[in-house]
DNA sequence: GCCGTTTTCGGCCCGACTGTTTTCAGTCG
């Protein structure tokens, strides 16, 4: 533990040193606030087990970083940082979350007007003072009001499942304006949420896209309006940004708006090092364009095959090894974790059939919730094999392997919510924590093990029990976990429920490599949402999951050797 | 503060847009 609050400190130290006008370090932490944010291993793991050298090794982390690790894992602070921060005004760093408010402007607030933060500034503002410094006008004030105004609101990063679907309605609604339209950014890439949405267009007539954009009827506030660049805010609180993108940069435009930063930069040094340069514009030689039109002839040139979105995060993906033949969508052969009007879904068994039919899919486990959960009308031992008479009843009807199924509670002791004699029948099941989320990491670990270590259990489900935006996930030892996942050959399943996305895509990267395999689901509870999956896969391919490392990409012969209670 | 077949010192992405200012600084992505 720590990784989180240790970036969270040189952010903060970051932002401070930046108003007091230091060059260059505030970036440095930055980046390797970034780095130890993304890692998969614990900071104090690393030190225990390694040493100093070996957090040296995280990158963008040198000497200096390395000795202030160590010191807040030893005393949880940072002497240097504490004094970075008596410094300056406590309130300080909130004025630097505003829209449009830099560490420059910040800085002149603070020393001409002695806004020492939000509160300070609204009375600024309000008295009218601002518009007297140099720098300031009458239309900087009114932006200002509106950033403030706007972060009372609060702002949360936008779920992913919530953003896609709005930037696909976006680009049905700018495709008659456009030739070729793409959503680049964090969504391309299927991070878990979005800080805004970035369009790409490529138009004949880029003035009459820009106007169709900001037209938009979802548009609550326009923030841009050029030529080849427009911002706006939609109502649903979340920023698009559209680029209009001459054909002969296309590609490049697209490799470079999808990022993300890290890769890009990694990219960029890599174009560096062989005397190119590489920029939204394309890929030169000098003043020479070598490649431009399409991302797939920028990589190549650069010696890579085409890279997928999800991958670029450098995390190894510009390493030189051929990349892992991502599983796919359209690999998924059937989802292991859904619900029914038996317990607390809205749809019949049938309507869930059928949805899945649709799909192409073999198979579907109906997992409804065990006996303990009364919240959600989990079902009691009769009610189960009413289940199963309607689970074999439509099977026929709809021509599709029903499994029979149930999504099973982790008691507080590790032991499953159901009798053997019931366990037994159950052909596959997904097993949950759902409550006692509080208890101590060393007993939640302990839990967790015991549950894989029952003879019944199949699939560990959303393995972290994180809501995004919600609640944090519960303490575990999640190594641990993943390690007897692997030893009792355990599955592991990555819910694709958008408000769940567990496990996530660090979680799974880290699983991976020690062997584990995966359910790819969707935790449904309705028939529409069969359609997660997509969000399953995406997290999934961020952690460079193939079809190989997922169970329900095997047709139903294969599965029946991962299930062994399984029926013909 | 980090990093290195350009460098152990001197770089660190760079272009679009905005607002305020008559040629540019600050912010953002």
């Amino acid at each position: 533990m720590g990784n989180r609050e240790f970036a969270a400190l040189l952010y903060e130290a970051a932002d401070l040193m930046e108003l007091q006008g230091i060059d260059w370090k505030p970036q440095a932490y930055r980046k390797a606030a970034r780095a130890i944010e993304s890692l998969e291993r614990d900071i104090s793991d690393i030190l225990k087990q390694s040493g100093r050298k070996e957090l040296q090794e995280i990158p963008g982390v040198g000497e200096g970083i390395a000795s202030h690790i160590e010191e807040f894992l030893r005393s949880g602070r940072v002497k240097k940082f504490d004094e970075v921060r008596k410094s300056l005004p406590p309130g300080i760093g909130e004025l630097l979350e505003l829209e449009g408010l830099g560490p420059k402007k910040a800085a002149l607030l603070l020393k001409k007007l002695r806004v020492r933060g939000l509160a300070d500034l609204k009375k600024a503002l309000g008295a009218g003072k601002l518009r007297s410094l140099e720098g300031f006008g009458e239309k900087s004030e009114e932006n200002l009001r509106k950033a403030l105004e706007l972060h009372e609101r609060g702002k949360e990063r936008m779920l992913l499942g919530e953003a896609l679907p709005l930037a696909e309605e976006l680009l049905d609604y700018l495709r008659p304006h456009a030739e070729r339209l793409d959503y680049a950014g964090s969504l391309r890439r299927m991070q878990e949420t979005i800080g805004d949405i970035d369009i790409l267009a490529q138009s004949g007539r880029p003035s009459g896209v820009m106007e169709a954009f900001i037209a938009f009827p979802r548009v609550e506030r326009v923030l841009a309006h050029g030529a080849t660049k427009s911002s706006v805010l939609l109502r649903e609180g979340i920023q698009v940004d559209l680029r209009v993108i001459p054909a002969g940069s296309y590609g490049a435009a697209l490799q470079y708006f999808t990022g993300s930063k890290e890769h890009n930069v990694a990219l960029r040094a890599i174009a560096a090092k062989r005397g190119l340069r590489l920029s939204e514009y394309g890929l030169f030689k000098g003043e020479k364009l070598l490649a431009g039109r399409s991302e797939e002839e920028v990589y190549r040139k650069l010696g890579f095959p085409l890279i997928p979105a999800e991958m670029r995060e450098d995390r190894g993906e510009l390493a030189g090894t051929k990349p892992p033949e991502l599983v796919e969508l359209r690999d998924m052969r059937g989802d292991l974790h859904a619900h029914t009007t038996f317990s607390d879904g809205i749809s019949a068994v049938e309507e869930m059939a059928l949805a899945a039919k649709s799909k192409g899919y073999e198979y579907l486990a109906i997992t409804d919730h065990s006996q303990a959960e009364r919240i959600a009308r989990g079902l009691s031992e009769e009610r189960l094999e009413e289940q199963w008479k309607e689970l074999s009843r439509v099977e026929k009807r709809v021509g599709i392997r029903l499994l029979r199924g149930a999504e099973i509670s982790i008691q507080n002791d590790g032991s499953l919510d159901y009798p053997e004699r019931v366990l037994k029948k159950l052909e596959v099941t997904v097993c949950s924590i759902h409550s006692g989320f509080k208890m101590p990491k060393e007993k939640m670990t302990e839990r967790i093990l015991a549950a894989l270590d029952n003879k019944y259990c199949d699939i560990l489900g959303h393995p972290t029990g994180r809501l995004l935006n919600r609640r944090a996930p519960y303490e575990a030892d999640m190594q641990r976990v993943f390690e007897e996942a692997v030893e009792e050959r355990k599955i592991l399943e990555l819910d694709g429920h958008p408000e769940r996305l567990d496990l996530s895509d660090a979680h799974a990267l880290a699983a991976r490599k020690l062997g584990a395999k995966f359910s790819l689901s969707t935790d449904s509870h309705a028939a529409a949402h069969l359609g997660y999956m997509r969000f399953a896969v995406g997290q999934a391919r961020r952690g460079w999951l193939t079809k190989g490392d997922v169970v329900n990409a095997l047709h139903l012969k294969g599965l029946r050797k991962v299930f062994p209670r399984m029926r013909d």
